[in-house]
DNA sequence: CTTGTTTAATAAACACTGTTCAGTAATTTT
DNA sequence: AAAATTACTGAACAGTGTTTATTAAACAAG
């Protein structure tokens, strides 16, 4: 009987339309300015149809977190080919500034946000997250590996390169940078990202 | 006549009563899950009467931002005095997370939440947070004219270091950093803001 | 083709939220 | 004592996330 499968196929097609539009709004006017009501009227469906195929609001966040994540592990494997680790290591921190700079929300929603369910996320559903935390994490290794790295311990080091990478883009993003000319202030994050590179390298 | 004195006491004192209550209410429960009808129940007053002595919800927020501010130039000035630059630079780094250690939520408000008004953050009102940022930067000065820093930019090697204590930290009040072992990442953090400035300095 | 059953969708309600405003009660001034 | 100012509040408005009883449609079995 195909039509157990036919259903199962409409499910998630009603899944990817509200995840659509969900995307689409959040994106665009940020999570908490997006109602439920909101993506429903724009789907032409009832509020509580939503429900039907997402447990809660949060539950949609994370989905589009998931995308986000794949987004960014995509734009990293455009660099894992470079054979020197340093050049690789350059290469990662580029492609991370540059995606917080052509998705600000994905990044907000992603890195900033209070986390949807406030007490734990489990590790499993950060697997995306880990995933992109890994090729950091191994790149840095490989770094060391070739005796050009000024730091000993590679998780210390990693969490060095990620955090001054988020706190430069997360200060931007929030608008805490306001004593920086705004103007310069693109440029002087990706000095300030290469000089680290260059400072953390014997 | 005293009384119109009196009068501009006790609206200071009112306003005060709902600052105290909202900042409690704030720093324990978050300030999305704190409503005006919570923080009117706590002082025994009217919802409307809180729009008496504050605008909206967010200059409620704004006094308490200052007031982080001031905790944390507090904090600061505990090591200005120190006459090396350097010392006193990594005493500036210690002071900072130690303020976010202890007060999470005041260092949410004040770095990682969404900014009050959407659109602009006049620099009057966050001539407190300009002040904790002069004092990074004049600090980090110091250490160039002693020719002890590697970057050449004051204003870059500022935010470097400001950019690498928030990416920790804000990374870990929002539990992004769950790939490292909850029990020693204060240690690691600590050293890597350790490890940060011996990387800056010559 | 007509039952009975499962499924999908929704209208309406619940318990909240920030905020405004007309109206009341108390205080101060004349 | 009357008038004017001030402090305060109840009630309402327009919105939020979410749940539930009910309806309409699709399917399965006789």
């Amino acid at each position: 009987m195909g039509i157990s499968e036919r259903k199962e196929r409409e499910k998630l097609q009603m899944r990817q339309l509200v995840l659509a539009a969900a995307t689409e709004m959040f994106i665009q006017e940020g999570y908490d300015r997006t109602s439920i009501r909101n993506i429903a009227e724009k789907i032409e469906y009832s509020p509580a149809t939503i429900y039907l195929y997402f447990k809660d609001k949060t539950e949609i966040l994370e989905a589009i977190m998931e995308q986000g994540f794949g987004m960014l592990n995509q734009e990293f494997s455009k660099v894992i080919h470079l054979s020197d680790p340093m050049e690789r290591l350059k290469g990662l921190a580029d492609c991370y500034l540059h995606f917080a700079h052509d998705f600000p929300e994905y990044y907000d929603l992603m890195f900033i946000m209070k986390t949807p369910v406030e007490n734990v996320v489990e590790e499993d559903d950060w697997d995306c997250g880990h995933q992109a935390y890994m090729t950091l994490f191994q790149t840095v290794q490989a770094c060391q590996e070739t005796g050009k790295l000024k730091v000993q311990d590679p998780h210390a080091a990693s969490l060095m390169l990620w955090s001054i990478l988020h706190g430069m883009v997360s200060l931007h993003i929030r608008k805490r940078l306001i004593f920086f000319p705004e103007a310069q202030l693109d440029a002087i994050i990706h000095h300030c990202a290469s000089e680290m590179v260059r400072l953390v390298s014997a």
